[in-house]
DNA sequence: GCTTGTTTAATACAATTGTTTGAAATGACT
DNA sequence: AGTCATTTCAAACAATTGTATTAAACAAGC
């Protein structure tokens, strides 16, 4: 009971920190300090600092994963409504839709400058994301296209909604706090990115119509 | 003379240093090892580790700026001309086109984590390259496009470039090595990009023909 | 040639870090 | 109650870090 208490507790602590603050600058002391546990307790439970992190960030993307599901369209869903769909859960899972998304981060921290533990996130996330993206957009654009065409296409998408994860701070700096609020909300950036790619895609298939019916439009800043 | 030689000889050093390590992990020991310099030269000159990753920074912007300028069109440009060369200068710069690009790598660290630094990096560099990007956006879409909806493209633009920077091995891993160094050089990955973002913005209008005359086509991979 | 201001050098210092240790506490089973 | 394995705790350790200090080397001006 306990065991597993004060591991967890380690656990849930390190990640915002490890976020943050990045492997080194992040100290042992300030996370059990937050976690409430004694300091030999990261040793003892995950024998290392190391190894700490490393399943920090596993357990990130998996709780990135249950947040944010993907939704299962049904079986009769146009590829132009999946890759709306698509692209809406992506976005939100990296600005975060509720709690200050720091699984991202730590996971952003992994994709700057990888180390073993990134391979395997890629192997167990994204790669299985990617196929899903690539066979919407061969749902969306013919068998015929090669394949480095739709990576390169593929990455596009991932490129315009990754960038407000990356450089978030920045977007707020350039057009200012209240223009932000006003024209950046989750919804209006996940849509915007939708219609661009695919007016750039297949022009004149636009999606205004059945979009707005296919998801829910709550919208968080 | 050795005044300056030491100086600038602990600059050239703590630039790749901080880039690849970021500001904890580097240690002026490390730095002043690599310059060959007695380790109090950095005080000495500097002050303080603080302010040496501060004169790195600035330097690194710089050198990037110098290294890959923006083509200087003529005043018959066409507009189409102008975004596919703004975007190949971007992105050459981005993920680098000689030397290993630690100015980037140095100053994308200065995004993800924003410090004081950053701010005036923003104002130095970012938001005037971005201003010029929303100029050449107008001039291709009209005057009547609200502010927002320019950012919102201007940044989708960006962004599909800063991908390549920031997950640049994770495209490498999800891609492989050998597609990777035949589909994705420089010069056919900013030629997807300019023509994804202009079919999506002015159906019709492709640069099939001008773009090759307006620019050499030089590609390291 | 001596003095003066500047730069380099070696070493010391104080603080912080991850990790270890060994004892105290806890709880379950007989 | 007593024994045993497991968990917690406080303190200490060894290494590394940024920074300070102090003296030596050097250059320039008179």
């Amino acid at each position: 009971m306990s065991q597993d208490d004060t591991k967890t507790k380690i656990l849930v602590a390190a990640g915002p920190v490890f976020a943050d603050k990045g492997y080194q600058a992040a100290t042992v002391r300030e996370i059990c300090q937050l976690a409430d546990v004694n300091l030999a307790s990261v040793n003892y439970y995950f024998g290392d600092k190391q190894q700490l992190y490393d399943e920090a960030v596993r357990t990130a993307h998996q709780l990135c994963i249950a947040q944010v599901p993907m939704p299962d369209w049904p079986a009769n869903a146009s590829a132009e409504i999946k890759l709306a769909g698509f692209i809406r859960t992506m976005y939100t899972r990296m600005v975060g839709s509720q709690s200050a998304p720091w699984q991202t981060r730590l996971m952003m921290r992994e994709v700057l400058d990888p180390t073993e533990t990134c391979r395997q996130m890629v192997d167990d996330y994204f790669r299985p994301h990617f196929a899903m993206l690539l066979d919407i957009l061969r749902e969306l654009l013919g068998d015929d296209l090669p394949l480095h065409r739709l990576q390169q296409i593929g990455f596009s998408v991932v490129g315009q909604c990754l960038y407000y994860r990356v450089a978030g701070d920045v977007v707020t700096m350039m057009v200012g706090d209240a223009q932000r609020k006003e024209h950046f909300t989750i919804g209006q950036v996940a849509e915007h990115i939708t219609q661009l790619t695919l007016s750039a895609l297949c022009p004149g298939r636009s999606l205004a119509a059945d979009v707005a019916s296919a998801q829910p439009t709550t919208d968080l800043p």
